[in-house]
DNA sequence: GTCTATAAGAAGATAGAC
DNA sequence: GTCTATCTTCTTATAGAC
């Protein structure tokens, strides 16, 4: 990895564990293992350094979007995966949403960023909200959707049944990020949850 | 309200939207009406201000607790307010606790300084996992354990049932403090989501 | 208790040698 | 591209008059 990169790389652990304020452009050279000054001949300014991880994450998360939308909507609705949809398949989706959302190195730190910075930056916070709010309940509301339709799960009201599936899963998450040593029962209260939340939409008309 | 709670409580409001390090005592002694050295008379130091705001706050919830648990636990067991839960009185549990923790002055402004500070701040993040994880879990756990026992509500795991109720309106919580404009859409999804799980646990053997 | 003036120090950023 | 030295600005905090 080259230094511009590597840069953006430490500030980004940085910027998740203390906030912008908090983290001095010593301390990202520091991490990097050059001298702040040297920093200024791969970024203009403090802000500048910041402004290119919003950029790279912008990147990512595009590409996450894309992806998702080709393995899911079409490809999902193409195939019939979800005809087949049983309550290991489900517990699948939901261990593999919250594991990658959780571990998954950039996700992580970038939350983090976001969870600190989104009362003081609108274009954070409307990050943060269409990531954590309003991409999952409509990728998943759309899963879930089929799902109903192909008479596996049943509900009239396919958005809070999104909102049954998904908001647990959200708020393990912010407990993990704040104490991860509640990890491992997050994970069985994430499997517990999935499938009680099977049996209520399994069994209801 | 004399100079040294003026000062906290502006202090509260700067801290809750930019975040400790963003604000500056001169910042803090303007909104008061003072000029910076003035405000040293009446604390010792930034970081004194900061404290005392814990303080005053660990004595809030400390109140908070202590009166939830008298209209909560015993009197809520003695009386049998429970026996009687109906779908309206869970729209009505549901709808006072979002509004409290939404609006209530000093709950709004101290879960934001929380969430800015919960990565930085060990306190902090142990003060939030309280409020916001163990304390809801926990009171709210107990209330339908009852309302469980009486043959209202039915599961095998009042556990996940208190997460089925609660993490959807901790999540709607969150969006609202995001993001303002979402309440409305915020409280009609609070009601759904309410109605939903009332048919979900109420039919369930 | 409040003010003005100011000290002390931290942090961002630049200059210029190598 | 990296360094040392340095400048500038901002912020905390103190001194001392009123």
């Amino acid at each position: 990895m080259d230094t511009k990169h590597r840069i953006i790389d430490e500030a980004l652990t940085l910027f998740s564990e203390k906030g912008y304020a908090n983290v001095f452009v010593g301390d990202i050279a520091e991490r990097v293992g050059i001298k702040a000054p040297s920093l200024y001949k791969h970024y203009k300014n403090k802000r500048a350094i910041f402004d290119a991880i919003i950029e790279e994450m912008n990147l990512r998360f595009a590409e996450q979007a894309k992806s998702l939308n080709i393995n899911g909507t079409d490809a999902v609705a193409d195939s019939g995966i979800y005809e087949n949809m049983s309550e290991e398949s489900l517990l699948k989706l939901g261990r593999e949403l919250f594991l990658y959302f959780l571990h998954d190195d950039y996700n992580s730190r970038f939350r983090k960023m976001l969870t600190i910075e989104q009362f003081n930056n609108k274009e954070l916070a409307g990050m943060y909200s269409k990531i954590y709010v309003d991409d999952p309940l409509s990728y998943q509301g759309m899963l879930l959707g089929m799902v109903t339709a192909a008479g596996i799960l049943h509900t009239d009201n396919v958005e809070i049944m999104t909102l049954h599936f998904y908001a647990p899963i959200y708020y393990l998450l912010t407990i993990c990020d704040r104490d991860p040593d509640r990890e491992p029962w997050a994970l069985k209260t994430m499997d517990d949850h999935i499938r009680q939340f099977n049996r209520l939409y399994g069994r209801n008309a």
